[in-house]
RNA sequence: GGCGAGGUAGCUCAGUUGGUUAGAGCGUCGGAUUCAUAACCCGGAGGCCACGGGUUCAAAUCCCGUCCUCGCUACCA
């Protein structure tokens, strides 16, 4: 940034709308997009920080149809929820949407017509699954049918889950609609694709060679990945029914790409904003002057980075982000969050166990902020940060202060006189502070920022330590009277740079301190040279307890429901497959399978999970590629007895001819294991 | 297999363009103190900077190779 921007429009990721928010949400996106805008505002710096639900997409659409209700009823439910857990967390917003408004539609619409009339896209028929009953185009999730590599009749047409293999819906054996159970036909179907591979010269020149510096290293790493693998066209339309249909004739039946929709959110988001405050939004979205900063999670780097970016530069007339700082993901004790396997502390749920403690998880989390890679979420340490730093160093500092001043003077800052050595070298480092957690801030060094602002904490504790005012309060008044000016200027300084991280806290110490500070335009400027604080004579508030400590009972208990988590998905892990359909005999009758002994085993280069077997089946010894290389080395199993398929079609691998399969089943930890007979069995005998 | 990001004290992390005894916070041990929520303050211990080579007067930092973790991607009949 060569000069100060005019103005900053802050996103931060939409919420997909079918779950609530949880501490990986906060901690990657929420909470230091909303730290660098409280800080902004501090300084008197013109922000939009913008947010919505993202609403659209086949998962909601799925989901509805699941639960047979509408998607409508769905996306109502947790925009509500998500609404109130950010109002919640003090997540401040200036603008908090969803793309199922109104103005998200034409917003979107627009944009995408604009890029068509420009000659932006470029069209192709392909052939899909259709419902011919229904009269809709299938998604892939639409679909089930037999899995072609394991036989699950269950698999869904993007992927089988049972053995996890990502498949494409013609694919499937047996393809089944679900939404009429009727077979599906292919049909022609036309739609729109992103050129991307034409702004690879773009992009290379804006983010490989302009950002090479300032964007984060895994941020520009990633990028640059996707740059070199060769970018490909992109869909930017669907066969669906719920989305915002695709502007165009003849395009009944088709919506946007959620991912097409969902970026645009942001100026529609912006947009409503800025009608309601009287705004004109273009300067926020078209001004090179405006410093657009996305916050998101690691895993939307490339639409943000790369996606959307191309597509504001297709449009034309809209400015790209000057920052991307995405953050790595949080852990939770060790495990990946996840919302399906209930993994996860549910803001929601957090304020039901910890009521008035949301500063405590925003500092937490910023302290521990995957900022550079995973982190991992523990209660111990949430406790401990809690108890040892917020309680033992912030709140303490500010109570002793405060107690001290109601004490000694009823409240009033005293009147200072002659001020010592040390307290000059205090006042001066303490003036610093502004500046250093600023510098931490605009780098999106929000950890760094907030170990600083620990630290002015750290220095008002060890300057009462060092000048002990208790100790010479009976015969040396005028004294004292300088130590506590000192220490209520340090505790002042704290009532401010303190708000970005924890708003709460902040705002009860400003009362604390009489000194609405926030009312100013830029408290954090006027801070930052400022002498007087709080001047002599103005008077403070009773102390009270910022941070109260956490015990461990309160511990255990959250504990205790995670470890009660584990064990319903342990139980939970029985929602087996259910019973295949009814075959005759003659079916299975079909099927040759055979004992056999893994001979030779090695593994097959450039694959990582595949195997090349020779096994000797009785008839002959054969050459079977198998996809078992994550949980066998190939020297533990030569010799191992297995049951083979000996008369499924042959089929290459990787160039190698598979003549047969391995029969497997897998332990609860997803460990693959051989199925042999329980005694001795010579080779080639069959299996019925 | 390819690509990307990581691997630094018990834990969480800093270490900018290679340059003095490798840092911080928490934890731990010891001391001091009592205004304060047994908190604060001072001090100590604790590191073959993943491993092996190389470049250099000098490497946590640059180069090559190996191993481990995470992500994307290919593969799974």
């Amino acid at each position: 940034m060569p000069q100060l921007p005019k103005r900053y429009t802050i996103t931060s990721a939409l919420p997909y709308t079918n779950g609530p928010i949880h501490i990986g949400h906060l901690a990657g996106v929420y909470v230091p997009a909303d730290i660098y805008s409280r800080y902004l505002r501090l300084r008197g710096r013109e922000v939009a920080f913008i947010c919505g639900s993202d609403e659209h997409g086949v998962a909601i659409s799925m989901r509805a149809r699941k639960e047979g209700i509408s998607p409508r009823e769905i996306i109502d439910k947790y925009h509500t929820i998500i609404k109130k857990s950010f109002a919640d967390f003090g997540i401040s917003f200036d603008n908090y949407s969803r793309t199922s408004a109104e103005i998200h539609h034409k917003t979107a619409s627009d944009f995408f017509r604009k890029m068509y009339d420009d000659g932006k896209f470029i069209e192709e028929v392909t052939e899909q699954l259709y419902d011919e009953k229904a009269g809709q185009f299938l998604a892939d999730r639409f679909v089930i049918g037999t899995c072609p590599k394991c036989g699950n009749e269950e698999a869904y047409g993007d992927q089988c889950e049972n053995c996890g293999t990502s498949l494409n819906a013609t694919d499937l054996i047996n393809p089944k609609s679900t939404i009429t159970g009727t077979k599906p036909i292919l049909k022609e179907t036309r739609h729109w694709f992103l050129p991307l591979d034409q702004y690879d010269g773009f992009l290379r020149e804006w983010i490989l060679k302009g950002h090479k510096n300032d964007w984060k290293p895994n941020v520009y790493g990633q990028v640059k990945s996707w740059i070199d693998d060769g970018l490909k066209p992109r869909a930017v339309t669907r066969d669906l029914d719920w989305g915002i249909p695709v502007p165009v004739e003849g395009a009944e039946g088709k919506v946007l790409y959620v991912w097409f929709d969902a970026p645009i959110g942001y100026i529609s988001s912006t947009k409503e904003w800025a009608a309601r405050e009287g705004k004109n939004w273009e300067p926020y979205w078209k001004d090179e002057q405006t410093k657009l900063v996305h916050f998101i999670g690691k895993d939307n780097i490339v639409f943000h980075c790369v996606i959307f970016p191309s597509m504001l530069k297709a449009e034309g007339s809209y400015i790209l982000p000057d920052n991307v700082p995405a953050n790595e993901f949080l852990n939770l004790e060790g495990n990946k969050l996840s919302t399906s396997k209930n993994w996860a502390v549910w803001l929601h749920e957090y304020l039901e166990d910890f009521p008035g403690k949301q500063d405590v998880l925003r500092y937490t989390l910023t302290a521990n902020a995957p900022e550079t890679k995973d982190n991992d979420f523990t209660w111990k340490d949430f406790q401990a940060r809690n108890n040892n730093e917020l309680v033992a160093i912030f709140g303490n500092f500010v109570n002793r202060v405060v107690v001290l001043t109601n004490k000694y003077y009823e409240g009033i800052v005293p009147q200072p006189g002659d001020l010592a050595e040390t307290d000059k070298t205090a006042l001066a480092e303490l003036k610093k502070y502004p500046e250093t957690i600023a510098a931490s801030i605009e780098r999106y060094r929000f950890r760094e920022a907030l170990s600083e602002l620990m630290n002015v904490a750290r220095l008002g504790n060890k300057y009462l330590a060092d000048e002990e005012p208790w100790k010479i309060a009976k015969d040396n008044p005028e004294r004292v009277k300088a130590i506590m000016y000192v220490a209520l200027q340090v505790a002042g300084m704290l009532s401010v740079l303190s708000e970005p991280f924890l708003p709460f806290t902040a705002k009860k110490l400003q009362q604390m301190l009489g000194r609405p500070t926030l009312d100013e335009t830029a408290p954090w400027d006027a801070v930052t040279g400022a002498d007087d604080l709080l001047p002599a004579g103005h008077k403070i508030n009773k102390a009270e307890l910022l941070f109260s400590k956490i015990e461990d009972k309160e511990i255990e208990k959250q504990l205790e429901r995670l470890e009660q988590t584990k064990q319903e998905n342990k139980s939970d892990n029985n929602d087996l497959p259910p019973q295949k359909e009814t075959i005759s005999y003659e079916d299975f009758a079909k099927l040759d399978m055979r004992v056999g002994t893994i001979v030779e085993a090695e593994k097959m280069k450039k694959a990582d999970k595949l195997l090349i077997l020779k096994v000797d089946t009785g008839l002959d010894v054969r050459t079977i590629v198998s996809g078992i290389a994550g949980s066998f080395k190939p020297e533990d199993i030569i010799g191992k007895k297995v049951t083979v398929l000996v008369n499924l079609a042959p089929r290459k691998l990787r160039g190698v001819e598979s003549q047969g399969m391995i029969l497997m089943t897998q332990d609860s930890a997803g460990k693959l294991v051989f199925l042999n007979p329980d005694d001795v069995v010579e080779n080639g005998e069959t299996i019925s």
